[in-house]
DNA sequence: TGCGATTTAATCGCGCACGATATATTTAAG
DNA sequence: CTTAAATATATCGTGCGCGATTAAATCGCA
């Protein structure tokens, strides 16, 4: 028995599960990155969205689905707000008329620079070290794939 | 240099952000979760508000809020869904007006017992022995915490 | 060549998360 | 006792995330 002794193995409570504590960490990060974003105009899953387009730009929808593990119903309407406020262009591929290709503007490049200090705000906010950051990152990267596996 | 050599310090892609493994991963958890909520006709949130009450039926939207890092404008139209669906009543407490009380139906609480299957196909989905499962959700329990210090 | 199957995005509806605001109740100060 | 401040919940608008569906382009194969 835990603790106060009220808790046995079929009655966990809500702080004992794995999936809250993602559920309720990734809120977290959520609330951190929003008011440094908010000086962009950008939401945390745009800024998602641009990381990979910085990484590398001129990608189809689906390959940025691919990157995020995303669809369309949610890449498409992300992307034309993004296009909508200038940091991206969408244009239909003459090679492959059905693909659509996301590349940055000039001010959706330039944005790279301008929100490098986000990433420092984001490790002091942890308070951990780097190879424990290191770590604990390539331990959850492993659950969501094998996650991932079985939602297959 | 990582890799293929273009990952420098203030070039990370995005699968090396702390961020996106939780951003990632929590989704992940959602899609295991989803078909086994579904019979049920639970969405996650709506679940981890039951667990909540499971722990301790008849809270306050306030006290309910603290545990799952909520606040009323989330909660109260999740919670009036629950009681469309025959599983929670709201009543506002006769001591203070201004407080409302969730207590489980009779049909709430049974449902306790019939998703006591789930955290086993969590557990088995997760495919991790339970003392890594036990020590990644500390860990990201306190990185939760941490961030959301820096949030004050 | 023609035509069904596959692939790629887009659209729609619903529920969550949250900032901003509103409403009602209780508390506190004078 | 009255009224301002504090507290608790609810409401509203916006942007995700996703299941289901639609539309258009391409592919495969007879």
């Amino acid at each position: 028995m835990t603790k106060a002794g009220n808790n046995s193995i079929d009655h966990l409570g809500i702080e004992d599960l794995l999936c809250f504590s993602l559920y309720s960490a990734n809120h977290a990060m959520n609330r951190v990155y929003k008011p440094l974003l908010d000086k962009f105009g950008l939401t945390y899953p745009q800024y998602l969205a641009l990381l990979v387009l910085w990484q590398e730009d001129n990608q189809t929808v689906g390959q940025m689905g691919e990157r995020l593990f995303l669809e369309s119903n949610t890449l498409t309407p992300l992307l034309k707000r993004l296009e909508t406020n200038g940091y991206v262009s969408r244009k239909r591929d003459p090679e492959d008329e059905r693909q659509v290709r996301i590349s940055l503007t000039k001010s959706g490049k330039s944005l790279k620079k301008e929100t490098g200090s986000i990433s420092v705000c984001i490790f002091e906010a942890a308070s951990m070290d780097e190879t424990a950051i290191t770590r604990l990152k390539n331990q959850i990267s492993s659950l969501r794939d094998n996650l991932a596996q079985s939602a297959t």
